[in-house]
DNA sequence: CTGTTAGCGCATTCAA
DNA sequence: TTGAATGCGCTAACAG
């Protein structure tokens, strides 16, 4: 009859409120936005609220902030869904090991104290290297995202390995580092080509730069995928529709929030009956997407008309 | 010396928690994206905190179910940042009448008695149309949203107008309903062009449609822009590198964030003083930004090697 | 099983 | 100015 509890009271007496905090960063990357929507979805079913921070620089002392203003809300569980950067997340994780509020990372690397979900970015790194090379191309690029992020060194690390086996020589010379924006890949492109001019693919960290690549290629007068080949990361929505169409590494962010949330959620019911659950990390798998750009010997129905 | 208030009875003896309640939809597309984005800098500014809730679909029940939830929570301004929709919209603008709680719309048609911020999109669609008229172009088509946004009839307003002015027969053919998806730009195309062979333009509302309606031409065996001119709406950091670069209107997505959070702020501090603010709505104006996809006698660079 | 009461930790009021 | 008391509206423990 048109009464409601006092929300205020409520959690004074039950000493909690039911929020959950997430952290998160560059909504306006596919990743970021995807994860952060099937976070709030799964929150809401679990009838948890949730309040939202968004990090725009790295350092150690926004990032202390924002803990201690979670921690002072009394929220019930932390969610860092934010890039794993060398300059602050050991400090982090050290610092969170030693509060009692649960906190789970989207895409950070293993430790023995840390709750992370995460994509296997290596594998990743795999796949797009191998498939280039089965296409036949032999002397394959790299584009990276930002080095000191962790997501970054793993993709990295993927293509190392693969390029290594295949017996490269010269390897520093295949690398450039990007910054995921469109802006970026084009950049990055010249100056890749510039520094080794017989590559004649190159596997990029994300869609965006793959695309700007791909324009950046065109203008030099290389044809994709015959002269250049060209894989992305990701499969944005719009990957299918570049031209050519991208080849790409899919992932799936929304597997990487519900993890998360699932995992917070144990841990608090777990902590409800007295038990403390044990660290772990649950890896999500990408796979590979293969469209034109990739394809040497394809008949492609846009090519040169 | 370590010690820290307990805000859950700091809440409840204040009465008041400094929550914004934040509703968003579509975070993967730009707009919503980087609205959020610059609602959460300039919340917490203000020393705000904010809880979000994702809405996926229109219903009035689900819109009802957040809304209480929200001022369950007894939060102290709500920002409806979801599309405004014929199907719930002036529904929840008149329970919003009669709620305490201050509430401002992002994009939503003005009224007498609610606070909005939006981009003129009718603007936007007048510009769009105009600039591939004054470039020689003769029967525009037009790609839509779903038509039941107020977004999207706004934009189709806007080329209407200006197409009604230049004396066109038949309009109806010109016009099909996608819904965003950059599949929807494909099929749309497809479709419009069967309607009426006669286009030798399009406006597409969004970029991602954009893209993909230039994909689907190429495929046809158009040249853009010389067989069909396309102009996108939004400015999406990738479409300079689309193929060819698009003509599209760029919106300023921040704006209207930062209007929003700087409305409730001070409807807030109006009311603590007791007086009330008068309802309004400040608009944000879009522009043109003029590439290759809409210039036909351009030298273009990567036309026809 | 139902009804009563004692805090929860602050802010505010009142007395000193 | 400072210090002690009251109450915010519930929940949980307790007594009936």
């Amino acid at each position: 009859m048109g009464y409601a509890p006092n929300v205020f009271a409520n959690n004074l007496t039950r000493g909690q409120n039911n929020i959950i905090g997430v952290i998160g960063y560059g909504l306006n990357y596919f990743g970021s936005s995807s994860v952060l929507t099937v976070i709030e979805g799964k929150i809401n079913e679990l009838d948890f609220s949730l309040t939202l921070n968004l990090i725009d620089k790295f350092d150690p002392s926004q990032v202390e902030a924002i803990l201690y203003d979670l921690l002072a809300l009394r929220v019930e569980g932390i969610i860092w869904a934010v890039p794993a950067i060398d300059q602050y997340i050991d400090w982090l994780s050290s610092k969170v090991s030693r509060i009692q509020t649960p906190v789970v990372y989207i895409n950070k690397g293993p430790t023995e104290s840390d709750f992370v979900s995460a994509l296997d970015n290596q594998l990743g790194g795999r796949l797009g290297t191998t498939h280039l090379m089965q296409e036949g191309y032999q002397r394959i690029g790299f584009i990276t995202g930002p080095l000191n992020w962790w997501e970054t060194q793993q993709r990295l690390a993927g293509w190392r390995e693969i390029v290594v086996k295949a017996g490269y020589a010269n390897i520093e010379d295949l690398v450039l580092e990007g910054d995921w924006t469109a802006r970026s890949g084009e950049v990055g492109l010249h100056t890749l080509l510039a520094q080794e001019p017989r590559i004649d693919a190159v596997f990029v960290s994300n869609d965006q730069m793959a695309l700007s690549a791909m324009q950046a290629s065109r203008r030099l007068g290389l044809r994709i995928p015959d002269d250049l080949g060209i894989v992305g990361f990701d499969d944005i929505p719009e990957a299918a529709y570049f031209y050519p169409p991208l080849t790409t590494i899919r992932q799936d962010p929304r597997e990487l929030g519900a993890m998360a949330v699932e995992r917070i959620d144990a841990i608090i019911n777990a902590r409800g009956t007295g038990v403390d659950l044990e660290p772990n990390i649950s890896w999500s798998q990408p796979g590979l997407v293969v469209r034109e750009s990739s394809l040497r010997e394809s008949e492609s129905v846009n090519e040169t008309k």
